[in-house]
DNA sequence: GGTGAAAGAGTTGGCTT
DNA sequence: AAGCCAACTCTTTCACC
């Protein structure tokens, strides 16, 4: 299947430039992979139509947010009628950065950031106060090696070509 | 404790807004926020300053990188000398997209995205291979229900003192 | 994909509270 | 210390090649 997301090697490396500095400029960025302002500029637009890029964001450290505490909580659903409403009801709470469905003996895998301890207590009561949630597993994160990392893609290296 | 790394309100408010879109013009965000652009410009640069943020990054759909495929894998170390090797190895492989010291079981959590199924167990492969690490168990995600959320601050809108 | 020019945003210094 | 205004510079954006 051709798909509307694929990308060549020019965009993998504008895109590589802008996930260590989204804000770089286009003549900077044009520079670097060498491209006109315009080019750069037409290129992150077709970027963006196509779904490829999907926000400007922004890495904050989590514990100038108070959200110094993290838990992976895995989470099992019992078999009734209500499990297509888990997903949409751990979305509405606010702690649980990111819900992925997964394969195995749980159902799905939520990254969850609270201020401490204790408040990972209470979303984990709310999780389970959810209909068709049977049983959930957590574990506790004691220090992260590193996430949010730029974007390293096999493609964006080697700008030295003749 | 009152750190270096404590934000206010109207930082709060600024962060939420970035955080959904990191290229918005600091006249708008102050527009927003009730602020002049200069104002907004001078809390940013100390947000950076102080570490709070961190970088201005971009969300990219994983699928146009060729990376269709996620796992979570858990690791556990032997007793040996080259524990603390184990993480800065992992930190090479441009796979692990995240990694995080836990309690429990095993040590490690990593968060590692490839293009197919097959290219994983080449990863899982090259981990095992790492001195230091005893055995993996891998988690596979059938469907990415959230990630990359803009941030959802409590305090973003009512002040709060410890 | 490039060029150039108008419109818009980032940046800085001086002033006010 | 924090914010506003205004001037200045740089970037984005768009018509045209």
């Amino acid at each position: 299947m051709q798909n509307n997301i694929s990308i060549d090697e020019m965009d993998a490396r504008i895109l590589t430039a802008m996930s260590v500095d989204s804000r770089r400029s286009y003549a900077d960025i044009g520079h670097e992979v060498g491209l006109s302002t315009a080019a750069v500029h037409e290129r992150v637009r077709k970027l963006i139509e196509r779904g490829v890029i999907r926000r400007f964001s922004l890495s904050v450290d989590p514990l100038a947010l108070g959200l110094g505490f993290t838990a992976f909580v895995m989470i099992r659903n019992d078999g009734g009628v209500h499990c297509r409403e888990v997903a949409p009801r751990l979305r509405e709470m606010p702690e649980v950065q990111e819900l992925h469905s997964v394969a195995g003996e749980y159902d799905f895998l939520a990254k969850i950031r609270t201020s401490h301890a204790r408040a990972l207590e209470d979303v984990l009561y709310a999780i389970k106060a959810i209909p068709g949630v049977a049983r959930t597993t957590s574990t506790v994160v004691l220090n992260t090696e590193f996430e949010d990392r730029p974007l390293r893609l096999p493609s964006a290296k080697s700008s030295e070509n003749s």
